[in-house]
DNA sequence: GATGAATGAGGGTTCATTCAT
DNA sequence: TATGAATGAACCCTCATTCAT
């Protein structure tokens, strides 16, 4: 008699097992059997819930992406201003569950195999997409559009070194810097935007 | 008498070659034998001026970081006023020869290794921390030294989080752009902090 | 589930094939790829039993003088008179099963290692450390300690030397005649100590 | 125009190198690039001199057992009695120019190597063939030839057990225990046919 | 559902040998 | 005579994947 409902939970296993493999041991030696055994289940097993290697590294980008994109929608929806939904996104963005030690030094792992990984490059595409999606949007109604696209790129931007920082530092990321940078930039752009009019 | 003084010929051709191949190949498909492949020259030879894979992956990344820096040392040397030098810094990291489709992705390859190879850490940190002691040392003369600090780490961060989107973003890079983002960013960072005199 | 309890069974068949292939082609010639073929394997499945050719070697010397140390320690067994105990342990190391083309052969190969492989220089020491001292035991309930010592060392080394012979002259050992001399030098040494009294 | 007369002086430094790198290095990791380093010479010079490795290994084990056969010449040459011959062989055989450690580790690597190597295994004869002659003539003076046989051959085989243990053992051999058990065996065997008489 | 035995291609590396100089 | 650049085959080993159980 099978075991029923294991499939969520077996996948979530392998998934974290290879958050955490790719901190640890870099994308170059995160192999099936080490994702296998620190999730304490036999080699076989990958190809039981997943197509292959491949296929179980873009679902753990997609859980990763999503868990972060989950956060950001709590925080937009208690956000009440557009200053406050801007500072949502970016505080979404910097928050212990994703910009941690594991999930900066993965997303670098996964940054690096998006250019030969047609898979991975999508899911790239639509993260990055959705940033600057929630950040222009927010920013439309603070300043013109075209102010509030090159805001929201240049915080964007920012963004990615920073995670990129964070992940070559190695150690537990620095949020609260990591956010003044950002409110710093944003402050300056909206005065100097200010000053124009 | 053997042939004398291919040393250097050969070392070049094999970071050449390893070049291309993390562009074209990605670092995971970047093999001894497809580099030798492409410097036409037989698997051997690689062992022969280099100490092994590693070695040569380190030789290539010293190379091009040179090269950078070679190109920043000739424009400061041309930048008569602080601002100059800062203008110069940034159009180094934004030159053709060093910011190109090739480069970024040989250099995303990179920075996705520093995690856990030892002697590349080792060049990245130099890299950083030469970037960072020429954006703070042209900027102290324009902006007390705490901001300097501050306008410094802005700069570079946006700069890598620019290299890393080109890099994803595949094609030749848009340097126009990355500067316009930058000098945007410096202008703005430069008036608030007139302002508050 | 998976075939089970095929570990002892492929390490058994990969000792054996190691053995044949010593004797066959020599140590510099026993390769990986030689003994799985041999063994009707892949070549993975040595790293899957073992850590690596050289744990192979090493697990094969060690089966090897086990069969050996076996074949001994049953003669002993039977073995009534400390006379009888000294032929025990000597027919024991001239048993078909030990003293033959194979097994002479693929000894010689692993002497030739033990200078430079500590792993296996540390069963060689067992080894010796165990023939001298079984024979000791038994010589001195004979004659004094010296002598038992100084006899003991002589057929040690004789035996040394006759497994070398027939591991250089090749083909099937003479088990008679390598009797023969170590019974004779046996015989000598005690006739002569009985004479001294 | 060219150097004359280097032929004798390289091949005898590369023959040097090859017994120091047996001895040090082991059989396995003795190269042609570590042979040649170790002369101070190129590794091109090898063939030169000789047909290739195996061929300088032949030459080295054939150079070896020269020397060890003109040291023992000599010392028949000052024997006076059938005893003085046989000890004069005995001495020879443990002389420290020989019986040193680079001596005997190089010729367990070679040993190892005969069973393979028919080059080898006719040297090998030759030097077992002159062995078990010398001794056999000269026992044939004192004893009926069945017994010069005997003994010869007791004599022979302890030498190549002295040799092998003093090879595994490491470090400076002991030629004058080693010389003791000999002496013994002779003495021993001696006086036993003696008796018989 | 789950195992781990088994495969074999491909990885980096070493090495004896050749050859232009 | 002597060099050392260059080759390419063969080495050991790792790995994603498959499959009988």
């Amino acid at each position: 008699m099978p075991k029923l409902g294991m499939e969520p939970i077996r996948r979530r296993q392998l998934i974290d097992a290879t958050l955490a493999s790719l901190h640890e041991n870099g994308f170059a030696d995160t192999t099936v059997s080490r994702i296998s055994a620190r999730a304490g289940v036999s080699t076989g097993i990958v190809h039981h819930y997943f197509q292959g290697k491949g296929d179980l590294l873009e679902a753990t980008m997609r859980a990763f992406s999503s868990d972060l994109r989950q956060d950001v929608v709590r925080r937009l929806k208690r956000a009440r201003t557009p200053r406050e939904r801007v500072e949502a996104v970016l505080a979404g963005n910097l928050a212990p569950m994703s910009f941690s030690a594991v999930g900066v030094a993965a997303w670098l792992a996964f940054w690096a195999q998006v250019p030969k990984a047609v898979r991975l490059a999508r899911v790239q595409n639509i993260i990055i997409g959705r940033l600057h999606g929630n950040l222009r949007h927010a920013l439309r109604q603070m300043v013109p559009l075209a102010d509030a696209e090159r805001i929201a790129t240049g915080l964007a931007i920012m963004l990615d070194g920073i995670w990129l920082r964070a992940a070559l530092r190695g150690g537990k990321p620095d949020a609260a810097a990591a956010r003044q940078l950002l409110i710093d930039y944003l402050d300056c752009q909206l005065a100097a935007q200010q000053q124009r009019c």
